[in-house]
DNA sequence: CTGCTTGCAAATGATTTGCAGGAAA
DNA sequence: TTTCCTGCAAATCATTTGCAAGCAG
Protein backbone atom coordinates (compact mmCIF):
# COMPACT_ATOMS: atom_id res chain seq x y z
CA UNK A 1 0.00 0.00 0.00
CA UNK A 2 2.79 2.66 1.05
CA UNK A 3 4.78 1.56 -1.89
CA UNK A 4 1.91 2.02 -4.11
CA UNK A 5 1.19 5.31 -2.97
CA UNK A 6 4.59 6.64 -2.48
CA UNK A 7 4.81 5.36 -6.96
CA UNK A 8 2.33 7.47 -7.64
CA UNK A 9 3.35 10.89 -5.74
CA UNK A 10 6.43 10.59 -6.52
CA UNK A 11 5.08 10.52 -10.27
CA UNK A 12 3.26 13.34 -10.26
CA UNK A 13 6.20 15.28 -8.72
CA UNK A 14 4.72 15.51 -5.34
CA UNK A 15 7.36 15.22 -2.12
CA UNK A 16 6.39 12.13 -0.64
CA UNK A 17 5.97 13.21 3.68
CA UNK A 18 3.82 11.01 5.66
CA UNK A 19 1.38 13.33 5.61
CA UNK A 20 0.49 13.14 2.58
CA UNK A 21 0.49 9.50 2.48
CA UNK A 22 -1.50 9.43 5.88
CA UNK A 23 -4.17 11.95 3.83
CA UNK A 24 -3.84 9.69 1.00
CA UNK A 25 -3.83 6.36 2.29
CA UNK A 26 -7.13 7.48 4.72
CA UNK A 27 -8.90 8.20 1.47
CA UNK A 28 -8.53 5.20 -0.07
CA UNK A 29 -9.40 3.13 2.34
CA UNK A 30 -12.45 4.83 2.50
CA UNK A 31 -15.75 4.16 0.85
CA UNK A 32 -17.75 6.77 2.71
CA UNK A 33 -16.45 9.70 0.76
CA UNK A 34 -15.57 11.61 3.78
CA UNK A 35 -15.79 15.14 4.80
CA UNK A 36 -12.02 17.04 5.34
CA UNK A 37 -12.49 16.92 8.58
CA UNK A 38 -13.38 13.23 9.02
CA UNK A 39 -10.13 12.93 7.30
CA UNK A 40 -8.91 15.26 9.85
CA UNK A 41 -10.08 12.35 12.61
CA UNK A 42 -9.01 9.37 11.17
CA UNK A 43 -5.18 10.84 10.40
CA UNK A 44 -5.21 12.05 13.46
CA UNK A 45 -5.51 8.81 15.30
CA UNK A 46 -2.25 7.46 12.89
CA UNK A 47 0.04 10.87 13.20
CA UNK A 48 -1.12 13.40 16.51
CA UNK A 49 -0.45 16.46 15.54
CA UNK A 50 -0.91 16.99 12.23
CA UNK A 51 -2.35 19.78 11.66
CA UNK A 52 -5.70 20.61 10.22
CA UNK A 53 -4.08 23.34 7.52
CA UNK A 54 -1.58 20.67 6.14
CA UNK A 55 -4.68 18.08 5.56
CA UNK A 56 -6.59 20.83 3.42
CA UNK A 57 -3.13 21.81 2.00
CA UNK A 58 -2.60 17.82 1.00
CA UNK A 59 -6.28 17.26 -0.29
CA UNK A 60 -5.74 20.24 -2.56
CA UNK A 61 -2.97 19.30 -3.89
CA UNK A 62 -3.93 15.57 -4.50
CA UNK A 63 -7.11 16.95 -6.05
CA UNK A 64 -4.71 19.67 -8.30
CA UNK A 65 -3.10 16.33 -9.54
CA UNK A 66 -5.99 14.27 -10.33
CA UNK A 67 -5.24 11.82 -7.62
CA UNK A 68 -8.00 12.46 -5.73
CA UNK A 69 -11.42 14.56 -6.87
CA UNK A 70 -13.87 16.80 -5.05
CA UNK A 71 -17.57 16.38 -4.41
CA UNK A 72 -19.97 18.35 -3.17
CA UNK A 73 -23.25 17.74 -1.65
CA UNK A 74 -26.17 20.22 -0.28
CA UNK A 75 -24.52 20.43 2.82
CA UNK A 76 -21.81 23.38 3.56
CA UNK A 77 -19.03 20.88 3.36
CA UNK A 78 -16.46 18.84 0.93
CA UNK A 79 -16.43 15.54 0.50
CA UNK A 80 -13.34 13.83 -1.29
CA UNK A 81 -13.15 10.51 -3.08
CA UNK A 82 -10.02 8.79 -3.83
CA UNK A 83 -11.41 6.81 -6.47
CA UNK A 84 -11.51 9.21 -10.10
CA UNK A 85 -12.55 6.19 -12.64
CA UNK A 86 -16.05 7.75 -14.30
CA UNK A 87 -18.81 6.54 -12.31
CA UNK A 88 -22.18 8.09 -10.35
CA UNK A 89 -23.26 9.00 -7.52
CA UNK A 90 -26.30 7.67 -5.00
CA UNK A 91 -27.24 10.56 -2.35
CA UNK A 92 -29.47 9.15 -0.27
CA UNK A 93 -32.29 11.29 0.87
CA UNK A 94 -32.21 12.53 4.66
CA UNK A 95 -28.61 11.11 5.09
CA UNK A 96 -25.42 12.15 4.20
CA UNK A 97 -24.56 8.71 2.69
CA UNK A 98 -23.45 8.86 -0.96
CA UNK A 99 -23.10 5.82 -2.65
CA UNK A 100 -20.85 5.06 -5.31
CA UNK A 101 -22.54 3.66 -8.33
CA UNK A 102 -20.41 2.07 -11.00
CA UNK A 103 -22.86 0.99 -14.58
CA UNK A 104 -20.69 0.63 -17.71
CA UNK A 105 -23.87 -0.54 -19.56
CA UNK A 106 -24.82 2.65 -18.77
CA UNK A 107 -22.31 4.77 -19.09
CA UNK A 108 -22.23 3.29 -23.26
CA UNK A 109 -26.12 3.88 -23.53
CA UNK A 110 -25.27 7.82 -22.33
CA UNK A 111 -22.44 7.85 -24.46
CA UNK A 112 -24.56 6.49 -27.54
CA UNK A 113 -27.05 8.98 -27.06
CA UNK A 114 -24.75 11.97 -26.78
CA UNK A 115 -22.77 10.69 -29.73
CA UNK A 116 -26.43 11.21 -31.68
CA UNK A 117 -27.89 13.92 -29.99
CA UNK A 118 -25.34 17.13 -29.79
CA UNK A 119 -25.84 19.74 -27.74
CA UNK A 120 -25.49 23.29 -29.57
CA UNK A 121 -21.75 24.94 -28.91
CA UNK A 122 -20.90 22.27 -26.36
CA UNK A 123 -18.32 19.84 -26.39
CA UNK A 124 -19.56 16.90 -23.43
CA UNK A 125 -15.98 15.75 -21.29
CA UNK A 126 -17.98 14.16 -19.01
CA UNK A 127 -21.12 13.06 -17.49
CA UNK A 128 -21.98 12.55 -13.40
CA UNK A 129 -25.21 10.95 -12.67
CA UNK A 130 -26.75 12.00 -9.15
CA UNK A 131 -29.21 9.74 -8.15
CA UNK A 132 -31.20 10.85 -5.74
CA UNK A 133 -32.85 7.65 -3.55
CA UNK A 134 -33.67 6.29 -0.55
CA UNK A 135 -33.72 2.94 1.20
CA UNK A 136 -36.30 0.74 0.95
CA UNK B 1 -45.32 38.15 -12.45
CA UNK B 2 -46.52 39.75 -9.00
CA UNK B 3 -50.08 38.04 -8.99
CA UNK B 4 -48.59 34.77 -9.63
CA UNK B 5 -45.78 35.54 -7.07
CA UNK B 6 -48.18 36.20 -4.42
CA UNK B 7 -50.49 33.75 -5.05
CA UNK B 8 -47.64 30.88 -5.32
CA UNK B 9 -46.01 32.24 -1.36
CA UNK B 10 -49.50 32.21 -0.19
CA UNK B 11 -50.17 29.19 -1.40
CA UNK B 12 -47.52 27.85 0.44
CA UNK B 13 -48.77 29.47 4.06
CA UNK B 14 -45.62 32.23 3.56
CA UNK B 15 -46.10 35.86 4.40
CA UNK B 16 -46.54 38.28 1.22
CA UNK B 17 -43.55 40.43 1.70
CA UNK B 18 -41.89 42.43 -0.41
CA UNK B 19 -38.39 41.62 0.39
CA UNK B 20 -39.65 37.47 -0.30
CA UNK B 21 -41.42 38.71 -3.89
CA UNK B 22 -38.23 40.92 -4.78
CA UNK B 23 -36.14 38.02 -4.22
CA UNK B 24 -38.34 35.01 -5.89
CA UNK B 25 -38.77 37.71 -8.42
CA UNK B 26 -34.70 37.73 -9.26
CA UNK B 27 -34.58 34.12 -9.58
CA UNK B 28 -37.32 33.90 -11.96
CA UNK B 29 -36.13 36.63 -14.17
CA UNK B 30 -32.40 35.04 -14.07
CA UNK B 31 -31.30 31.95 -16.39
CA UNK B 32 -27.80 32.27 -14.65
CA UNK B 33 -28.85 30.38 -11.54
CA UNK B 34 -27.62 33.09 -9.60
CA UNK B 35 -25.43 32.62 -6.40
CA UNK B 36 -26.56 34.54 -2.90
CA UNK B 37 -24.18 37.21 -3.34
CA UNK B 38 -25.25 38.03 -6.95
CA UNK B 39 -29.02 37.78 -5.94
CA UNK B 40 -28.18 40.53 -3.10
CA UNK B 41 -27.30 43.10 -5.76
CA UNK B 42 -29.96 42.47 -7.82
CA UNK B 43 -32.37 42.44 -5.04
CA UNK B 44 -30.49 45.91 -3.84
CA UNK B 45 -30.69 47.96 -7.10
CA UNK B 46 -34.65 47.60 -6.47
CA UNK B 47 -35.05 47.71 -2.86
CA UNK B 48 -32.00 49.67 -1.28
CA UNK B 49 -31.79 48.92 2.08
CA UNK B 50 -32.64 45.22 2.24
CA UNK B 51 -30.48 43.34 4.14
CA UNK B 52 -28.46 40.35 3.66
CA UNK B 53 -29.61 38.17 6.34
CA UNK B 54 -33.38 38.69 5.26
CA UNK B 55 -32.12 37.34 1.34
CA UNK B 56 -30.61 34.74 3.12
CA UNK B 57 -33.62 33.58 5.00
CA UNK B 58 -35.62 34.23 2.10
CA UNK B 59 -33.60 31.84 -0.31
CA UNK B 60 -33.83 29.21 2.60
CA UNK B 61 -37.40 29.81 2.67
CA UNK B 62 -38.03 29.48 -0.89
CA UNK B 63 -35.87 26.22 -0.67
CA UNK B 64 -37.98 24.89 1.87
CA UNK B 65 -41.38 25.15 0.06
CA UNK B 66 -39.87 23.79 -2.61
CA UNK B 67 -40.31 26.76 -4.90
CA UNK B 68 -36.77 27.60 -5.59
CA UNK B 69 -33.63 24.76 -5.65
CA UNK B 70 -30.02 25.12 -4.46
CA UNK B 71 -27.36 23.78 -6.66
CA UNK B 72 -23.66 23.24 -5.76
CA UNK B 73 -20.94 23.48 -8.15
CA UNK B 74 -17.25 23.39 -7.46
CA UNK B 75 -16.77 26.66 -6.06
CA UNK B 76 -17.68 27.35 -2.32
CA UNK B 77 -20.75 29.48 -2.90
CA UNK B 78 -24.21 27.94 -3.56
CA UNK B 79 -26.01 29.02 -6.72
CA UNK B 80 -29.98 29.37 -6.95
CA UNK B 81 -32.43 27.97 -9.21
CA UNK B 82 -36.03 28.80 -9.36
CA UNK B 83 -37.21 26.16 -12.19
CA UNK B 84 -37.87 23.31 -10.39
CA UNK B 85 -38.91 20.66 -13.03
CA UNK B 86 -36.65 18.05 -13.64
CA UNK B 87 -34.14 19.24 -15.60
CA UNK B 88 -30.12 18.59 -15.71
CA UNK B 89 -27.34 21.25 -15.75
CA UNK B 90 -24.14 21.84 -18.00
CA UNK B 91 -21.17 22.89 -16.05
CA UNK B 92 -19.04 25.06 -18.70
CA UNK B 93 -15.01 24.11 -17.45
CA UNK B 94 -13.17 26.98 -16.40
CA UNK B 95 -15.63 29.10 -16.12
CA UNK B 96 -19.10 29.75 -13.53
CA UNK B 97 -21.68 29.25 -15.95
CA UNK B 98 -24.47 26.43 -15.45
CA UNK B 99 -26.68 25.88 -18.57
CA UNK B 100 -30.01 24.41 -17.95
CA UNK B 101 -30.63 21.21 -19.93
CA UNK B 102 -34.37 20.02 -20.89
CA UNK B 103 -34.38 16.65 -22.41
CA UNK B 104 -37.54 14.70 -22.42
CA UNK B 105 -36.31 11.89 -24.60
CA UNK B 106 -33.38 11.47 -22.57
CA UNK B 107 -34.92 11.22 -19.00
CA UNK B 108 -37.60 8.29 -20.40
CA UNK B 109 -34.61 6.76 -21.94
CA UNK B 110 -33.05 6.66 -17.65
CA UNK B 111 -36.55 6.10 -16.53
CA UNK B 112 -37.04 2.90 -18.77
CA UNK B 113 -33.38 2.06 -17.95
CA UNK B 114 -33.80 1.91 -14.20
CA UNK B 115 -36.84 0.57 -14.63
CA UNK B 116 -35.42 -2.38 -15.62
CA UNK B 117 -32.33 -2.56 -14.02
CA UNK B 118 -33.15 -2.16 -10.37
CA UNK B 119 -30.37 -0.96 -7.55
CA UNK B 120 -30.60 -3.17 -4.59
CA UNK B 121 -31.72 -1.45 -1.18
CA UNK B 122 -32.32 1.76 -3.12
CA UNK B 123 -35.79 3.09 -4.39
CA UNK B 124 -34.80 5.83 -7.12
CA UNK B 125 -36.68 9.51 -6.87
CA UNK B 126 -34.70 11.58 -9.18
CA UNK B 127 -32.05 11.42 -11.38
CA UNK B 128 -30.16 14.33 -12.31
CA UNK B 129 -26.96 14.86 -15.23
CA UNK B 130 -24.40 16.75 -14.13
CA UNK B 131 -23.13 17.57 -17.81
CA UNK B 132 -19.53 18.78 -17.45
CA UNK B 133 -18.59 20.38 -21.03
CA UNK B 134 -16.94 23.03 -22.69
CA UNK B 135 -17.70 25.67 -25.23
CA UNK B 136 -16.68 24.93 -28.87
C1' DC C 1 22.02 22.43 -0.19
C1' DT C 2 17.41 24.54 -1.42
C1' DG C 3 13.01 24.51 -2.52
C1' DC C 4 8.87 22.32 -1.43
C1' DT C 5 6.17 21.27 3.05
C1' DT C 6 4.60 21.66 7.57
C1' DG C 7 2.64 23.76 11.81
C1' DC C 8 0.68 27.37 13.84
C1' DA C 9 -2.39 30.91 14.48
C1' DA C 10 -4.65 34.48 12.48
C1' DA C 11 -7.62 35.73 8.51
C1' DT C 12 -11.29 35.02 5.33
C1' DG C 13 -15.79 34.85 3.66
C1' DA C 14 -20.13 32.71 2.94
C1' DT C 15 -23.88 31.75 5.65
C1' DT C 16 -26.44 31.70 10.22
C1' DT C 17 -28.28 33.44 14.38
C1' DG C 18 -30.44 36.22 18.26
C1' DC C 19 -33.30 39.56 19.19
C1' DA C 20 -35.96 43.86 19.20
C1' DG C 21 -39.01 46.30 16.37
C1' DG C 22 -42.28 46.04 12.28
C1' DA C 23 -45.63 44.46 9.23
C1' DA C 24 -48.89 40.82 7.15
C1' DA C 25 -53.06 38.27 8.09
C1' DT D 1 -54.14 41.33 17.74
C1' DT D 2 -50.88 37.77 17.04
C1' DT D 3 -47.79 35.50 14.58
C1' DC D 4 -44.49 35.68 11.33
C1' DC D 5 -40.77 38.56 9.21
C1' DT D 6 -37.08 41.95 8.84
C1' DG D 7 -32.78 44.51 9.95
C1' DC D 8 -28.77 44.65 12.24
C1' DA D 9 -24.61 43.16 13.95
C1' DA D 10 -22.32 39.64 16.01
C1' DA D 11 -21.28 34.74 15.63
C1' DT D 12 -20.09 30.46 13.13
C1' DC D 13 -17.38 27.45 10.90
C1' DA D 14 -15.20 25.34 6.93
C1' DT D 15 -11.42 26.53 4.52
C1' DT D 16 -7.33 29.51 3.37
C1' DT D 17 -3.20 32.04 4.19
C1' DG D 18 1.41 33.99 5.75
C1' DC D 19 5.47 32.89 7.47
C1' DA D 20 9.26 30.78 10.04
C1' DA D 21 11.19 26.36 10.74
C1' DG D 22 11.70 21.49 8.89
C1' DC D 23 12.61 17.88 5.84
C1' DA D 24 12.66 15.36 1.18
C1' DG D 25 15.25 15.00 -2.86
Amino acid sequence: MYAQIKTKLAAKGLKVTMQRVAVYEALLNSKEHPSAEKIISVVSEKYPGISTGTIYKSLETLVDKNLVMKIKNDGDKMRYDAFIDSHHHIYIENSDKIIDYHDDELNELLDNYFAKKNIPNIQIENIRLEIIGKYI
